[in-house]
DNA sequence: TGAAAAATGGGTTGTCCAATCCAAAATCTG
DNA sequence: CAGATTTTGGATTGGACAACCCATTTTTCA
C-alpha cells in the first residue's frame, strides 16, 4: 500500500443501498483491523466479512489507503460516543472515577485483548503513513478535548490547581500506555494503576475551599 | 509469516564470522522494522541492509519469526542498556527528572519519529502472534523492573509513601502512553507533561521525614 | 594440512494480494 | 415508463515476497 498526499478525491453521490454498502465494509475493515492490523487485514477479508463481492471495495474505495482512512475517523467516532455518557461527568472526582471503572471493566470484558482501537492504528500507520498517522493524531485531540472539558469546569470552578490541558494530555497518555501493557500482559492491573496514579495526582490538585 | 508455537530449535554452533553475520541481520532488522514495521520490512530490505547475500537470512533463522523474537530481544537489550546509566539513580527526585530529561532529549533528537522501539513491535503483534507478544511483554516486565528498583530503595529508606510496584508500572504506562502521542503528534509536549505529571505524583507521596 | 563443517551466492517457486476490467442487474429521475 | 446512473458479480493481472535449493567458497579443528 502506497501513502497517497493527493487531495481526496470527491465524494460522489450515493444512494441509500450505497450507503448502506459503504458502511457495511467500513464497519468490516474496522474490526478487521483492529483484530489483525492493517496489513494483514486483505481487502478479500473484508469484501467476505462485509458480505458483499468481488469489485464493491473498489467502487466505494479508491484503494486500500482511502478505506484506512475511512477506518480511523469510524474508530475515532466509535471510541468517542461508547464514552459520550461519562464525559459529561468528568468535572469531578466521582465523575473520573466512574469513567475509569468503565474503561477497566470495559477491557476486562475484552479480555484485555486488542488495545486501544485508534492507538493500534495509529502506532502501525505512524511511520509509513503520514495521512494515517494525521488521522489518528487528530482522533486523539478529540479525545483530548473531551477529558479536558470537564477538568477545565473544575478549573473553572476554582476547584483545581493545575493547567488543565496538561493534566488531560497526561491522563490520556497514561490511558494509552496502560492500555498497551494490559493489552500486552493480559492484565488489567496496568490500566487500573495507570489510571488511578493519574486520578490520585488530580486529586492532589484539588483545592479544598 | 504465521506463528510458530514450537519449541525453539537448538542453537547451531556459531564461528566467529558467523556471529558477526548474525548479529548484522538482526540489527539490519530491527532498525527496518522499528523504521516501518514488521510486516513493511521485508527480508529482501533486511538481506540488502546487512549487507549479506541471498540465503544468508534463512541460513541463520528458521524463518521471518525467528528473526522477529530475535529482534525484539535485541530491541529490549538497546532500551535498557541506553538507559543503564540512569536507572542507577532512580531512587532520587533528582535522579528521576535526570531520567525524564534524557528520554525527552532522546525525543527531540529523534524529532519524535519511530516512538518506542518494544511498544511499537508489541502493539503491531499484539493480537496475531502470541509469542511476540510474550517476548515484548516480557521486555516490559525488565523495564519494569528496573525502574521499581530505584522506587523500592526509596521507600526502603522510609521516604516514599505508596506501592513501589504499582508506581513503577504506572510510570511505565505514562511514559508509554507519552510516547505514543508524542510520535502521533510529532511533538515532545506529551511525553513531557505525562511524565511530568507521573514525577509530581511521586513526589507527592514523599515522606517528608 | 586435509577432511568436515560452516558460510555465502544467487537463482527459483509458489502463494498471496492489491488493483483493474467488463458486463449485468438494480435503482434512481425526468 | 425509459434512459441514465449507480450498484453488483466475477474473473484476471501483475507484482511482491516468504521460503527453499544447490553449488561454491571459506573457516574450523583434529
Amino acid at each position: 500500500m502506497e501513502t497517497r498526499t493527493e487531495a481526496r478525491r470527491p465524494e460522489r453521490k450515493l444512494t441509500r443501498k450505497g450507503e448502506q454498502t459503504r458502511r457495511r465494509i467500513v464497519a468490516a475493515a474496522a474490526q478487521l483491523m483492529y483484530e489483525r492490523g492493517v496489513t494483514e487485514a486483505t481487502l478479500e477479508d473484508v469484501r467476505a466479512a462485509a458480505g458483499v463481492s468481488g469489485s464493491q471495495v473498489y467502487h466505494y474505495f479508491a484503494d486500500k489507503q482511502e478505506l484506512l482512512l475511512a477506518v480511523i475517523e469510524y474508530q475515532t467516532q466509535s471510541v468517542l460516543d461508547m464514552q459520550q455518557p461519562l464525559f459529561a461527568d468528568l468535572d469531578t472526582m466521582e465523575g473520573l472515577r466512574r469513567w475509569r471503572d468503565a474503561l477497566v471493566e470495559y477491557q476486562l470484558r475484552l479480555q484485555c485483548r486488542g488495545g486501544c482501537p485508534i492507538g493500534s492504528l495509529g502506532s502501525e500507520v505512524a511511520e509509513t503513513n503520514p495521512e494515517a498517522r494525521l488521522a489518528a493524531a487528530t482522533g486523539f485531540v478529540r479525545w483530548e478535548a473531551a477529558i479536558r472539558s470537564g477538568l477545565q469546569a473544575m478549573h473553572d470552578r476554582g476547584e483545581l490547581d493545575a493547567d488543565p490541558e496538561d493534566l488531560a494530555l497526561a491522563t490520556l497518555a497514561a490511558l494509552q500506555g496502560g492500555l498497551l501493557l494490559t493489552q500486552l500482559q493480559r492484565e488489567v492491573r496496568p490500566l487500573e494503576v495507570a489510571l488511578d496514579a493519574m486520578l490520585a495526582h488530580i486529586a492532589s490538585r484539588r483545592v479544598s475551599s
